[in-house]
DNA sequence: ATCCCGATCGATACGGAGTCGCATTTTCAA
DNA sequence: TTGAAAATGCGACTCCGTATCGATCGGGAT
Protein backbone atom coordinates (compact mmCIF):
# COMPACT_ATOMS: atom_id res chain seq x y z
CA UNK A 1 0.00 0.00 0.00
CA UNK A 2 1.11 3.81 -0.76
CA UNK A 3 2.46 5.42 2.16
CA UNK A 4 -0.45 8.29 0.67
CA UNK A 5 -2.78 5.95 1.07
CA UNK A 6 -2.56 4.38 4.27
CA UNK A 7 -1.90 8.17 6.06
CA UNK A 8 -5.30 8.49 4.18
CA UNK A 9 -6.67 5.74 6.19
CA UNK A 10 -5.34 6.39 9.07
CA UNK A 11 -6.20 9.56 9.04
CA UNK A 12 -10.16 8.87 8.73
CA UNK A 13 -9.62 6.28 11.60
CA UNK A 14 -8.61 8.95 13.86
CA UNK A 15 -11.69 11.17 12.68
CA UNK A 16 -14.02 8.59 13.48
CA UNK A 17 -12.34 7.98 17.17
CA UNK A 18 -12.11 11.94 17.91
CA UNK A 19 -16.04 11.80 17.02
CA UNK A 20 -17.12 9.31 19.09
CA UNK A 21 -15.24 10.83 22.06
CA UNK A 22 -16.14 14.43 21.91
CA UNK A 23 -13.06 14.92 20.91
CA UNK A 24 -11.51 17.55 18.27
CA UNK A 25 -9.66 17.20 15.03
CA UNK A 26 -6.50 19.67 15.19
CA UNK A 27 -3.67 20.71 13.12
CA UNK A 28 -1.22 19.79 15.39
CA UNK A 29 -2.73 16.07 15.62
CA UNK A 30 -2.74 15.76 11.93
CA UNK A 31 0.93 16.96 11.91
CA UNK A 32 2.26 14.46 14.28
CA UNK A 33 -0.32 11.53 12.13
CA UNK A 34 1.27 12.33 9.21
CA UNK A 35 4.85 12.55 10.55
CA UNK A 36 5.06 9.25 12.29
CA UNK A 37 3.33 7.63 9.03
CA UNK A 38 5.84 8.99 7.18
CA UNK A 39 8.60 7.51 9.01
CA UNK A 40 9.89 4.06 8.82
CA UNK A 41 11.72 3.93 11.94
CA UNK A 42 11.38 3.93 15.64
CA UNK A 43 10.60 7.39 16.65
CA UNK A 44 11.17 9.11 20.25
CA UNK A 45 9.56 11.92 21.64
CA UNK A 46 12.25 14.39 21.15
CA UNK A 47 13.10 13.37 17.56
CA UNK A 48 9.54 14.80 16.24
CA UNK A 49 10.31 17.79 18.39
CA UNK A 50 13.49 18.81 17.14
CA UNK A 51 11.85 17.90 13.40
CA UNK A 52 9.04 20.44 13.97
CA UNK A 53 11.58 22.94 15.36
CA UNK A 54 13.67 22.90 12.28
CA UNK A 55 10.80 23.42 10.20
CA UNK A 56 9.46 26.34 12.08
CA UNK A 57 6.40 24.58 13.25
CA UNK A 58 6.06 24.99 16.57
CA UNK A 59 4.56 22.18 18.46
CA UNK A 60 5.18 21.83 22.00
CA UNK A 61 6.58 18.71 24.07
CA UNK A 62 3.37 18.53 25.87
CA UNK A 63 1.29 17.95 23.13
CA UNK A 64 3.32 15.37 21.08
CA UNK A 65 3.33 13.16 24.19
CA UNK A 66 -0.39 14.12 25.00
CA UNK A 67 -1.01 12.98 21.56
CA UNK A 68 1.41 10.04 21.39
CA UNK A 69 -1.29 8.80 24.38
CA UNK A 70 -4.46 9.44 22.20
CA UNK A 71 -3.12 7.80 19.25
CA UNK A 72 -2.11 4.67 21.38
CA UNK A 73 -5.88 4.53 22.76
CA UNK A 74 -6.94 5.19 19.04
CA UNK A 75 -5.04 2.02 17.76
CA UNK A 76 -2.71 4.05 15.75
CA UNK A 77 0.80 3.73 17.24
CA UNK A 78 2.52 1.41 19.62
CA UNK A 79 5.15 2.53 22.30
CA UNK A 80 8.04 -0.01 22.28
CA UNK A 81 11.18 0.01 25.06
CA UNK A 82 14.13 -1.31 24.02
CA UNK A 83 16.38 -0.29 27.22
CA UNK A 84 17.30 2.36 26.40
CA UNK A 85 15.71 4.74 29.23
CA UNK A 86 13.29 6.49 27.07
CA UNK A 87 10.38 5.21 24.95
CA UNK A 88 10.39 5.01 21.24
CA UNK A 89 6.91 4.72 19.14
CA UNK A 90 6.16 3.52 15.60
CA UNK A 91 2.98 3.31 13.79
CA UNK A 92 0.92 0.48 13.66
CA UNK A 93 -2.37 0.72 12.32
CA UNK A 94 -3.16 -1.03 9.13
CA UNK A 95 0.04 -2.54 9.29
CA UNK A 96 0.62 -6.30 10.91
CA UNK A 97 1.98 -6.80 14.09
CA UNK A 98 5.89 -7.70 14.51
CA UNK A 99 7.98 -8.10 17.30
CA UNK A 100 11.55 -6.97 17.73
CA UNK A 101 15.49 -8.40 18.05
CA UNK A 102 17.66 -5.71 19.77
CA UNK A 103 21.57 -5.85 19.03
CA UNK A 104 23.23 -4.80 22.37
CA UNK A 105 25.95 -4.33 20.32
CA UNK A 106 25.45 -1.90 17.37
CA UNK A 107 21.92 -1.38 18.60
CA UNK A 108 19.95 -2.63 15.53
CA UNK A 109 16.47 -3.19 15.97
CA UNK A 110 15.18 -5.54 13.45
CA UNK A 111 11.65 -6.57 13.11
CA UNK A 112 10.05 -9.73 12.95
CA UNK A 113 6.44 -11.57 12.41
CA UNK A 114 5.80 -15.35 12.73
CA UNK A 115 2.08 -16.48 12.50
CA UNK A 116 3.29 -19.25 14.90
CA UNK A 117 3.99 -17.85 17.76
CA UNK A 118 1.25 -15.24 17.45
CA UNK A 119 -1.17 -18.52 17.98
CA UNK A 120 1.00 -20.19 20.74
CA UNK A 121 0.32 -16.89 22.98
CA UNK A 122 -3.28 -16.76 21.92
CA UNK A 123 -3.40 -20.53 22.99
CA UNK A 124 -1.31 -19.46 26.09
CA UNK A 125 -3.84 -16.96 26.89
CA UNK A 126 -7.03 -19.00 26.42
CA UNK A 127 -5.65 -21.80 28.22
CA UNK A 128 -5.85 -19.17 31.38
CA UNK A 129 -9.30 -17.29 30.58
CA UNK A 130 -7.18 -13.95 29.76
CA UNK A 131 -8.24 -11.65 27.48
CA UNK A 132 -5.27 -10.33 25.32
CA UNK A 133 -5.42 -6.90 24.07
CA UNK A 134 -1.98 -6.43 22.75
CA UNK A 135 1.79 -7.67 23.92
CA UNK A 136 5.18 -7.02 23.36
CA UNK A 137 8.81 -9.12 22.81
CA UNK A 138 11.58 -8.15 22.76
CA UNK A 139 14.67 -10.49 22.30
CA UNK A 140 17.77 -9.61 23.21
CA UNK A 141 21.48 -10.23 22.00
CA UNK A 142 23.77 -9.94 19.52
CA UNK A 143 23.04 -9.98 15.42
CA UNK A 144 24.77 -11.63 12.92
CA UNK A 145 27.12 -8.91 11.64
CA UNK A 146 27.97 -8.23 15.44
CA UNK A 147 28.48 -12.13 16.21
CA UNK A 148 31.79 -12.08 14.82
CA UNK B 1 14.11 -26.09 46.89
CA UNK B 2 14.04 -23.95 50.18
CA UNK B 3 14.46 -20.17 49.93
CA UNK B 4 17.18 -20.68 52.63
CA UNK B 5 19.21 -23.34 49.82
CA UNK B 6 18.57 -20.93 47.03
CA UNK B 7 19.83 -17.66 48.39
CA UNK B 8 23.39 -19.70 49.78
CA UNK B 9 23.59 -20.52 45.99
CA UNK B 10 22.85 -17.30 45.11
CA UNK B 11 25.28 -15.93 47.38
CA UNK B 12 27.84 -18.66 46.09
CA UNK B 13 27.39 -17.08 42.57
CA UNK B 14 27.48 -13.78 43.42
CA UNK B 15 30.75 -14.48 45.08
CA UNK B 16 32.61 -16.27 42.18
CA UNK B 17 31.34 -13.15 39.80
CA UNK B 18 32.74 -10.64 42.44
CA UNK B 19 36.09 -12.88 42.41
CA UNK B 20 36.05 -13.17 38.72
CA UNK B 21 35.86 -9.86 38.06
CA UNK B 22 38.29 -7.95 40.98
CA UNK B 23 34.81 -6.76 42.88
CA UNK B 24 34.48 -6.88 46.25
CA UNK B 25 31.68 -8.28 48.66
CA UNK B 26 30.22 -5.68 51.19
CA UNK B 27 27.14 -5.97 53.57
CA UNK B 28 25.35 -3.86 51.21
CA UNK B 29 25.22 -6.33 48.83
CA UNK B 30 24.54 -9.39 50.80
CA UNK B 31 21.70 -7.22 52.42
CA UNK B 32 20.15 -6.64 48.70
CA UNK B 33 20.43 -9.95 47.32
CA UNK B 34 19.16 -11.61 50.46
CA UNK B 35 15.83 -9.44 50.44
CA UNK B 36 15.05 -9.78 46.52
CA UNK B 37 15.89 -13.44 47.09
CA UNK B 38 13.36 -13.68 49.93
CA UNK B 39 10.79 -11.57 48.08
CA UNK B 40 8.20 -13.37 45.35
CA UNK B 41 7.01 -10.50 43.80
CA UNK B 42 8.20 -8.14 41.34
CA UNK B 43 9.98 -5.16 43.47
CA UNK B 44 11.31 -1.24 42.47
CA UNK B 45 13.54 -0.03 43.69
CA UNK B 46 12.19 2.58 45.99
CA UNK B 47 10.44 -0.56 47.65
CA UNK B 48 13.41 -1.83 48.68
CA UNK B 49 14.71 1.58 50.10
CA UNK B 50 11.97 2.10 52.06
CA UNK B 51 12.17 -1.26 53.50
CA UNK B 52 15.54 -0.38 54.64
CA UNK B 53 14.76 3.18 56.25
CA UNK B 54 12.19 1.14 58.28
CA UNK B 55 14.69 -1.52 59.76
CA UNK B 56 17.08 1.41 60.07
CA UNK B 57 19.28 -0.35 57.79
CA UNK B 58 21.06 2.37 55.90
CA UNK B 59 21.17 1.87 52.56
CA UNK B 60 21.57 4.82 50.00
CA UNK B 61 19.28 5.01 46.59
CA UNK B 62 22.62 5.32 44.45
CA UNK B 63 23.68 1.96 46.12
CA UNK B 64 20.26 -0.02 45.05
CA UNK B 65 20.72 0.89 41.67
CA UNK B 66 24.76 0.17 41.50
CA UNK B 67 23.98 -3.48 43.21
CA UNK B 68 20.56 -3.71 40.65
CA UNK B 69 22.82 -3.63 37.54
CA UNK B 70 26.02 -5.90 39.08
CA UNK B 71 23.14 -8.19 40.03
CA UNK B 72 21.84 -8.38 36.52
CA UNK B 73 25.63 -8.57 35.17
CA UNK B 74 25.88 -11.72 37.29
CA UNK B 75 22.62 -12.91 35.73
CA UNK B 76 20.87 -13.32 39.53
CA UNK B 77 17.99 -10.86 38.82
CA UNK B 78 15.94 -9.29 35.93
CA UNK B 79 14.67 -6.05 34.80
CA UNK B 80 10.71 -5.96 33.81
CA UNK B 81 8.72 -3.12 32.32
CA UNK B 82 4.88 -3.60 33.07
CA UNK B 83 4.15 -0.15 31.65
CA UNK B 84 4.19 1.54 35.18
CA UNK B 85 6.97 4.31 33.94
CA UNK B 86 9.70 2.70 36.19
CA UNK B 87 11.06 -0.48 36.83
CA UNK B 88 10.49 -4.00 38.43
CA UNK B 89 13.27 -6.41 39.45
CA UNK B 90 12.77 -9.72 40.24
CA UNK B 91 15.31 -12.44 41.40
CA UNK B 92 15.89 -14.92 38.61
CA UNK B 93 18.86 -17.00 39.64
CA UNK B 94 18.32 -20.87 40.12
CA UNK B 95 14.92 -20.41 38.67
CA UNK B 96 12.85 -21.16 35.22
CA UNK B 97 12.52 -18.58 32.89
CA UNK B 98 8.83 -17.05 32.82
CA UNK B 99 6.83 -14.60 31.16
CA UNK B 100 4.28 -12.13 32.11
CA UNK B 101 0.39 -11.67 31.72
CA UNK B 102 -0.30 -8.12 32.79
CA UNK B 103 -4.23 -6.98 33.55
CA UNK B 104 -5.02 -3.78 32.47
CA UNK B 105 -7.50 -3.12 34.56
CA UNK B 106 -6.52 -4.48 38.63
CA UNK B 107 -2.56 -4.56 37.55
CA UNK B 108 -2.39 -7.89 38.34
CA UNK B 109 0.52 -9.64 36.96
CA UNK B 110 0.05 -13.65 36.44
CA UNK B 111 3.60 -15.78 35.32
CA UNK B 112 3.67 -18.48 32.67
CA UNK B 113 5.81 -20.78 31.19
CA UNK B 114 5.72 -22.16 28.22
CA UNK B 115 8.51 -24.69 26.40
CA UNK B 116 7.57 -24.72 23.30
CA UNK B 117 7.15 -20.60 22.95
CA UNK B 118 10.82 -20.89 24.63
CA UNK B 119 11.40 -23.57 21.46
CA UNK B 120 10.14 -21.25 18.82
CA UNK B 121 12.25 -18.19 19.93
CA UNK B 122 15.50 -20.56 19.52
CA UNK B 123 13.99 -20.99 16.25
CA UNK B 124 13.29 -17.46 15.30
CA UNK B 125 16.84 -16.52 16.00
CA UNK B 126 18.31 -19.17 14.28
CA UNK B 127 16.82 -18.18 11.05
CA UNK B 128 17.85 -14.83 11.27
CA UNK B 129 21.58 -15.69 12.53
CA UNK B 130 20.58 -13.78 15.78
CA UNK B 131 22.44 -15.15 19.01
CA UNK B 132 19.99 -14.99 21.82
CA UNK B 133 20.81 -13.80 25.37
CA UNK B 134 17.57 -12.83 26.59
CA UNK B 135 14.04 -12.16 26.11
CA UNK B 136 11.01 -10.46 27.80
CA UNK B 137 7.39 -11.07 26.62
CA UNK B 138 4.63 -8.99 28.04
CA UNK B 139 0.81 -9.48 27.37
CA UNK B 140 -1.15 -7.00 28.30
CA UNK B 141 -5.35 -7.67 28.50
CA UNK B 142 -7.95 -8.47 30.94
CA UNK B 143 -7.79 -11.34 33.54
CA UNK B 144 -10.25 -14.00 34.19
CA UNK B 145 -11.43 -11.41 37.35
CA UNK B 146 -12.15 -8.79 35.22
CA UNK B 147 -13.14 -9.40 32.03
CA UNK B 148 -16.53 -9.76 33.58
C1' DA C 1 47.29 -8.80 62.50
C1' DT C 2 48.32 -4.86 59.74
C1' DC C 3 48.95 -2.26 55.63
C1' DC C 4 47.48 -0.43 51.54
C1' DC C 5 44.92 0.77 47.61
C1' DG C 6 41.33 0.13 44.64
C1' DA C 7 36.47 -0.71 45.16
C1' DT C 8 32.44 0.88 47.38
C1' DC C 9 29.72 3.70 50.07
C1' DG C 10 26.47 7.79 51.33
C1' DA C 11 24.93 12.34 50.49
C1' DT C 12 23.49 15.25 47.44
C1' DA C 13 23.42 17.75 43.24
C1' DC C 14 22.14 16.91 38.85
C1' DG C 15 19.97 15.21 34.25
C1' DG C 16 16.41 13.91 31.32
C1' DA C 17 11.88 12.04 30.30
C1' DG C 18 7.48 12.99 30.93
C1' DT C 19 3.42 15.63 33.45
C1' DC C 20 0.61 19.38 35.29
C1' DG C 21 -1.72 23.83 35.93
C1' DC C 22 -3.41 27.54 33.84
C1' DA C 23 -4.09 31.35 30.65
C1' DT C 24 -4.92 31.62 25.80
C1' DT C 25 -6.41 29.84 21.48
C1' DT C 26 -8.95 26.74 18.54
C1' DT C 27 -12.60 23.68 17.07
C1' DC C 28 -17.20 22.71 15.79
C1' DA C 29 -22.09 22.20 16.36
C1' DA C 30 -26.14 24.80 16.96
C1' DT D 1 -21.60 33.70 14.11
C1' DT D 2 -20.90 32.39 18.53
C1' DG D 3 -19.84 30.20 22.83
C1' DA D 4 -18.77 26.12 25.43
C1' DA D 5 -15.70 22.51 25.47
C1' DA D 6 -11.40 20.90 24.00
C1' DA D 7 -6.70 21.66 22.99
C1' DT D 8 -2.49 24.17 22.97
C1' DG D 9 1.90 26.34 24.76
C1' DC D 10 4.63 27.61 28.32
C1' DG D 11 7.22 26.73 32.11
C1' DA D 12 7.51 24.93 36.53
C1' DC D 13 7.53 20.64 38.47
C1' DT D 14 7.91 15.51 39.58
C1' DC D 15 10.09 11.39 39.41
C1' DC D 16 13.43 7.84 38.27
C1' DG D 17 17.85 7.16 37.86
C1' DT D 18 22.98 8.83 37.49
C1' DA D 19 27.32 11.36 38.44
C1' DT D 20 30.45 13.45 41.64
C1' DC D 21 33.41 13.18 45.33
C1' DG D 22 35.22 12.75 49.90
C1' DA D 23 34.99 9.17 53.43
C1' DT D 24 35.06 4.28 54.33
C1' DC D 25 35.63 -0.60 53.60
C1' DG D 26 37.34 -5.21 51.84
C1' DG D 27 40.66 -8.37 51.19
C1' DG D 28 45.16 -9.82 49.19
C1' DA D 29 50.00 -9.13 50.24
C1' DT D 30 53.23 -8.91 53.85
Amino acid sequence: MADAELIARALESLTRFLRANNLKMTKERRLILKEIFEEDEHLEAEDLLVRFRNRGERVSRATIYRTFDLFIQAGLIKKSDFGHDHYHYEKSFGLEHHDHLICRRCGKVIEFNDPELENLQREICKKRGFTMHSHTLQIFGFCADCKA
